[in-house]
DNA sequence: TATCCACAGGAAATCAGGGTGT
DNA sequence: ACACCCTGATTTCCTGTGGATA
């Protein structure tokens, strides 16, 4: 972009003078990392049960023995993943010779059998041996075993599989798992253990009877939601490492913990809460975190979130958000279906260049996303001789869709968010949103 | 009470685009 | 150059379904 030379005058923003002021001003963190959910503090406040636990199962590591696999369960933000990585840390602590491995595997990032696979395989060997795709997924194996074996000599390697569940939920999934839980039939001397994590309580269902056996021989680990109590204290607790003095009082730690605990006491998203108020107040060069700063941060929070979550989507799933808002923007009162939908998408897939049509069968399960991503609410309605459908609303602002809508350059440029929806022309569907609306 | 609408949604196949070793 | 592999997105094919209506 060309800069316009009267910009420079003195009206303009001086950035130079900016960062001294903000070098002069006062400062509120000390250590913004502590908040961030990859830092595992030297305690973990109440959580000293499930500590217990997994200590239990896994000491015998520390003597080279291996331990039972099993499961942790929980809701997001419950500290299931921080407690292992604490309990990692201080069997290494312990373990004077062959410390074991542990190899973390985000199964929403590693999403396949081959790349779990891979990804175990550079983990040990330091350095991307194995090439994102290509080889034959049994080849990767074998030379996965002949790696463990000459690396990994008497000890133990931990397989930590966090959202386990994604995995379950794919045909191949379970393959992967029944493979995983027999490395140590074809292993000389070095063991396996795995660990799932997983915040779905009853994704055990879709567990194959083989994996199963492999997996649950332990009593599964159970992380309770924190209650706005227990949630202060791990505020107060990582405020005091993140923050500098006298920046914040009890009552903003109250005020912070209490609205996570709303949330299923979601310790992350109080330590998110913290951080952003922090930040919020620091922009405004404040020396003190404020009531206000924790109600904007939350908005923000959530804007945030959901707008990151809106620009990421593929743009086809983008496309169907499109035809959602237009047929809201354009059909004042109009009932939403899945056909109405289906037919918008379309008509804004010929006016995008590069865009396909999709099937009906596709743009179901991309209104199926959008509603587990908590955009819309999409629920199926049977309308008798009318057939059966999904009625579709917005589940936030219609005014945030359109903001982040209109920083996608494709569906800008194309102006198609001018569009209006020519299926809201015919009269079947006028027809039929007066049937539906006598039935509703 | 059988029919029939307009889809829902599971399973498998296909396709394009990336890669491999020989 | 070739046969072969993996992946993610999508299509194809299919069976299922709730309830107003004829």
């Amino acid at each position: 972009m060309l800069t316009n030379p009267k910009n420079n005058d003195n009206h303009s923003f001086n950035i130079d003078r900016f960062y001294k002021k903000y070098l002069k001003g006062p400062k509120i963190f000390k250590m913004r990392e502590a908040l961030e959910p990859s830092y595992i503090p030297e305690e973990l406040p109440h959580r000293d049960n499930e500590i217990k636990k997994i200590a239990g199962i896994t000491a015998c590591a520390l003597e080279g023995d291996v331990p039972p696999s099993f499961l942790c369960y929980g809701m997001t933000g419950t500290g299931k993943t921080a407690t292992i990585r604490y309990v990692s840390q201080k069997i290494a602590q312990h373990c004077e010779k062959n410390p074991p491995w542990w190899i973390y595997i985000n199964c929403n990032i590693v999403s396949t059998p081959y790349r779990i696979l891979a990804h175990i395989y550079n983990t040990i060997e330091g350095k991307e041996k194995i090439p994102p795709t290509g080889l034959p997924k049994d080849i990767i194996f074998k030379k996965l075993l002949g790696l463990l074996d000459i690396r990994i000599k008497n000890t133990v390697c931990f397989l930590v599989l966090d959202e386990i569940d994604i995995l379950i939920k794919k045909r191949e999934g379970n393959e992967i798992l029944y493979d995983l839980t027999r490395l140590n039939e074809n292993l000389d001397s070095c063991r396996a253990c795995i660990i799932g994590i997983s915040n779905k309580l009853r994704f055990m269902e879709y567990l194959d009877s083989r994996v199963t056996s492999g997996l649950s021989g332990q009593e599964p680990i159970v992380f309770h939601p924190y209650n706005a109590n227990e949630l202060a204290d791990i505020l107060i607790q990582r405020s005091r490492i993140a923050f500098n003095e006298n920046v914040l009082d009890q009552g903003i730690i109250k005020l912070c913990a209490g609205l996570a605990a709303k949330e299923h006491g979601d310790a992350r998203k109080a330590l998110q809460l913290l951080r952003k108020a922090g930040e919020l107040a620091e922009r405004k060069q404040h020396k003190m975190i404020s009531e206000s700063d924790i109600t904007k941060a939350q908005k923000d929070l959530e804007k945030d979130h959901i707008v990151e979550y809106m620009l990421s989507m593929p743009l086809q799933a983008q496309l169907t958000l499109t035809a959602i808002h237009l047929l809201m923007k354009y059909g004042k009162g109009h009932i939403i279906t899945s056909g109405d939908i289906y037919e918008t998408h379309s008509e804004l897939a010929e006016k995008v260049p590069g865009i396909k049509r999709l099937t009906q069968r596709r743009i179901s399960d991309y209104i199926n996303e959008l509603s587990l991503a908590g955009i819309i609410t999409a629920s199926t309605k049977s309308m008798g001789h009318y057939g059966r459908t999904k009625l579709v609303n917005f589940d936030i602002e219609k005014d945030l869709v359109e903001r982040a809508l209109s920083q996608i350059e494709k569906i800008r440029i194309s102006g198609i968010l001018n569009h209006k929806p020519i299926v809201l022309l015919t009269d079947k569907v006028k027809i039929k949103n007066s049937v539906f609306r006598k039935l509703i």
